[in-house]
DNA sequence: AGTTTGCACTGCGTATCCGAAAGTGCAAAA
DNA sequence: TTTTGCACTTTCGGATACGCAGTGCAAACT
């Protein structure tokens, strides 16, 4: 009872709210594509969207999380597992499967790989990515210390997570560049570039 | 005879160039430490350091510039043993190799840290001081690229100068924070943290 | 010769103001 | 409990103005 996501339409694969936000990062990202970030208002946003302006705050904390959609954090779950030595016991491996588990929720469609495209033309929009993801590798940092499998103290934990970022970052800058890869793979794929020239 | 260096006061140790240089980026630093970057005018600064204000600019192209003295770039016979195999055959280790080669020209003095801290406390110095080291990365990448030693394609070499600068940023980081060892021996800690981290 | 200097010039960066839109608090309505 | 309307504060982009950084050039200097 105390936890929700049963009241109001029970079996349905997507609650009310879920539904709503949905509507509303679409109608954000399609006006973003063919008017630009700053080419259309909240108001347009909330008439776009059939909701009233002041719901959409009640959604999204800003216009730009608006058109990335709710913000998605790492499973508590593999948190845990990782701070306790993490799947496979091996550092880099065990951040390269975490990283995965926030980059790949899901597999996306062709039509969301076009539309991702286009948002990555906005350079607020791949700014506000980076900073998600920065805000996430903070916890990480938290986190590689707790695990502390390897001597690791304040600096190390930060360059660690620096270093992650910037993998994070040429992945990034590789789909803008036109790869088709998912995201996963190219992140995959950089850190263990990275992992293999500086062995 | 082509060559410079030995015209006017033939066996002085430092040309008479390289002395006004060294007296007009004392006159910036002191005037930087007191009174901040945008405390004091070029006119000021000519007048401290006892040139034309228009002399300053056939010195240094910038205040800032004035404020951090000449560029080093990387010692060709330096770059070029790189480009062939570099000293050790490592990759990392022959990166490391040239970034203390950048950063170690010579010995601080005691007054020169100090000097340095304060320095150190006004960010747009720092920021210069990063996009200094940036451009010698950009050199850098090409020159790894031509080496190629391991299969490194464009996008491997932009993220591994990426990696290089952020490991530069933690030890300047560390510096600013007070630690005292020696900027060479503070890259190369760094680096030795994340080569270990990644393996 | 090359380097410094003076002077006139361009232009970049910063401060200020202003209007529009982003974002917030609160209470009524659904 | 969520949505909505409304009044409010804050932030941001554009326009203006100004001071100083930075440039081109030719005369003066060494």
């Amino acid at each position: 009872m105390s936890t929700s996501a049963e009241s109001g339409g029970a079996d349905h694969r997507t609650s009310k709210r879920e539904e709503t936000a949905r509507r509303i990062t679409l109608s954000a990202q399609r006006l973003a594509t063919e008017h630009g970030l700053d080419g259309f208002t909240m108001d347009e946003l909330a008439e776009a969207a059939g909701v009233a302006r002041r719901t959409l705050f009640n959604y999204y904390p800003s216009k730009v999380d608006a058109c990335l959609g709710p913000r998605v954090d790492v499973p508590a779950d593999a948190m845990e597992a990782f701070a306790r030595g993490g799947p496979t016991g091996n550092l880099g491996a065990d951040l390269e499967h975490l990283a995965r588990e926030v980059l790949g929720v899901e597999e996306p469609t062709r039509e969301e790989m076009v539309l991702h495209r286009q948002l990555f033309q906005i350079p607020r929009l791949v700014e506000a990515v980076h900073d998600r993801f920065a805000e996430l590798a903070v916890d990480l940092q938290e986190a590689v210390r707790a695990r502390g499998g390897e001597q690791l103290d304040q600096e190390g934990a930060l360059l660690l997570i620096r270093v992650l970022l910037v993998v994070f970052d040429t992945a990034i800058d590789a789909s803008i560049a036109g790869d088709d890869t998912p995201l996963p793979d190219l992140f995959s794929r950089h850190f263990g570039t990275i992992r293999r020239l500086l062995a």
